[in-house]
DNA sequence: ATCTCCTACAACCATCAGGTTGTAAGTTAG
DNA sequence: CTAACTTACAACCTGATGGTTGTAGGAGAT
């Protein structure tokens, strides 16, 4: 429960897929427009075996599909695994909102004299 | 370049801290307030070494910050960084968005038959 | 059929990540 | 002063990453 979810392995291959600029400028491609393996790797200063692996890291994460047409296999993006990277993020500000919210409230009706608001000793 | 400005190796510390579970769940207990190190170390199943180094790699990032309080050192969360991350996601979602939009002005106001972005229905 | 293009995958290499243990140093408590 | 606690960091190990080259097979084009 503190951590590793089977939902966390996920969130770790979504993150860790977004922390590599050549496969965000991928996604942001292939959201633009459907494109070949071939057509990606002539954008990028490598060899086609490592925007190919490229491919497969988002393509695990979700963040990516392929799909064989003719000779050439289209890949396209996933904007909905995006969303939920978004929702990721929602999942720890929303701590940091509450506290917010905790704290306005003990500004705007002070019950008591109490400016205490971490774990006390 | 296509790839690599200096703001995107921040986007690849940012992305990369948070794909790690336990990184992810660090930044939620300090955003909801302060902790020691030492703290932290207690809640997870690893020694102190290790989850001083992932406090290191989220400091590191922009998404906490250290502040010495005596012999202690305490651990907040930055909630900015956490809203920068999500501004990048929406970097990439943009694309995205305004291929919709464009799609939606062709099937409103169709001035000719002109399928060259691929969507057809 | 042959040639060319696109994809897939394996082997290899250098570096990084995430964990361990051990050690040293600063700070507070007794 | 001494003991306990907290932090910091170095050395080390194992596995994953990100790149390379090479090879092989499937699909279209001529």
């Amino acid at each position: 429960m503190v951590v590793g979810d089977v939902d966390a392995e996920h969130a770790d291959r979504v993150f860790h897929a977004l922390a590599d600029a050549t496969r965000r400028d991928i996604v942001a491609v292939v959201l633009r427009g459907e494109q070949s393996v071939s057509d990606l790797a002539r954008r990028y200063p490598m060899s086609f075996a490592a925007v190919h692996k490229h491919v497969g890291v988002l393509e695990r994460a979700g963040l990516v599909t392929k799909q064989r047409r003719g000779r050439e296999q289209r890949v396209r993006g996933n904007a909905d695994t995006l969303r939920e990277a978004h929702r990721l993020l929602d999942q720890l500000e929303v701590v940091w909102r509450q506290r917010l919210d905790r704290i306005d409230a003990i500004l705007a009706d002070p019950p008591e004299a109490e400016p205490n608001e971490g774990a006390s000793s």
